[in-house]
DNA sequence: TAGTGGTCTAGACCACCCG
DNA sequence: GGGTGGTCTAGACCACTAT
């Protein structure tokens, strides 16, 4: 094992690694290992206080390298047993053009989707919400927030907002948002959305199992009835890891 | 202005301010101050020598505290200037329904564009364009590299690949690939793209101006001609801070 | 030249996981 | 209990920016 360890941190291996800070140096020398396969999916990487003996530098520096590609997604910290190569998780795919619900969706692919409710309630609307969904004053609007997830794993976090002509009492809804639209007979049947990628602050991060910062998809939904009135607006933060959307785009008539 | 400063990080309002480590209460207080607008878009914060010592803790941790927000977006550093709250970017919006250039794309909004090549040539075809462009053996591959620049602000990272039947010479193409398609006849109709989130590597992030480990919004396009034949291969980086994507839905058939 | 962020060190102690 | 990552310190020097 030490053998190994010297191969791949030697002070001198690091010297010739091209310019730069240490930090990077020995960051890119990590990277490299992963990419080359000297460091395999899964596997330990030496504990930080061995790194740093051996590439001759200081503990904080080695934990700097680390920050950055745990940053980046290449490596996984666990407190208390060791810093691991990122085994990629297997992406869900979500068809764009297509207007469905998570679970329906995720029972479609055979996946066992849960949500976990993180609130639900009756609220008086902001500013957005009236504007958005068209309330007028002293109309109510509901609330749903829920965590999604799939096998077992989160996905996503989910916030949702109905219309309270809608859906006046957001506790009958226990699975799918849309079966119970679809029982009021207000199932929209067009959306639009708008994606962007965002890094995850502390608290949405800490609910999808991911370090601060790491790449988010987010998505801001709006869904309208036939009839062109807003039913429901929807703002959802995607683990960027574990999401993939795929859109069909035809030439546009300009 | 040292009243503002110790009204903002007092050591008091560190201890109470809820639990966890000095650097994540330390980050709170700073985020806190941001939202509500104790700290203005644009303000200088003060340096990180006076935070450290009016909040009786040591420049490190004030660094890591700083460290996790100009990571969210917060924040902003200037070397040898000093740290700054983000003045957020106005987004530029791209309709995923419809297949246009970039160039076409941003001439319709009224703003300049201009590209950086970052390569072009021909190339012996990778497995993967060889399975996605239908390649048979022997034939070649244009590759196409190029940084998008939008009003002097590069927005993108944009890799081309193009069989070498329909493009023999990549260096023909100066402005935009899709009017020197059409040019030959063989201007794409439709396309696939495949959406997710990521976090920058250092080479990425160099080119687009920010930080390494900033979300940005990865892009996967196969064009297909009339005929269902595959002519371009483009993986794309966008700037997640820089570019919103809108698209439209309608109800999907199962 | 003065002030700011950027890098780096050596050492300490805490918190968590596992055999 | 032993090993691992997590936090924190005090101080040093370097690199860049503004004036």
């Amino acid at each position: 094992m030490t053998e190994d360890l010297s191969a791949i941190f030697s002070p001198e291996r690091l010297s010739g690694g091209g310019p730069g800070p240490l930090y990077v140096k020995l960051r890119r020398t990590l990277e490299e290992a992963v990419k080359i396969g000297r460091l395999k999916q899964g596997d330990a990487l030496p504990p930080e206080r061995d790194i740093a003996e051996f590439a001759a530098v200081s503990r904080v520096t080695v934990r700097k390298a680390i920050d950055d590609l745990v940053a980046e997604g290449i490596l996984v910290r666990r407190h208390g047993s060791g810093t691991f190569v990122t085994k990629p998780v297997s992406k869900v795919e979500q068809r764009l053009s297509q207007l469905t619900s998570f679970t329906e969706d995720m029972a479609r692919r055979g996946m066992t989707a849960r949500s976990e409710w993180l609130h639900k309630g009756i609220h008086t609307p902001s500013p957005d919400e009236m504007m958005i969904l068209g309330l007028a004053a002293g109309t109510k609007v509901s609330r749903l927030s829920r965590l999604r997830i799939a096998d077992d794993q989160p996905l996503a976090i989910e916030h949702a907002s109905v219309s309270g002509e809608f859906l006046p009492d957001p506790a009958v809804v226990t699975t799918s948002l849309y079966a119970e639209l679809e029982k009021r007979q207000v199932r929209p049947v067009r959306a639009v959305q708008r994606i962007s990628a965002t890094n995850m602050k502390e608290s949405d991060a800490g609910l999808l199992g991911v370090p601060v910062g790491a790449a988010g998809l987010s998505i801001e939904r709006i869904s309208y009835l036939g009839s062109g009135r807003a039913v429901e607006f929807t703002r959802s933060l995607y683990r960027g890891d574990a999401y993939d959307f795929v859109a069909e785009l035809t030439i546009g008539a300009t």
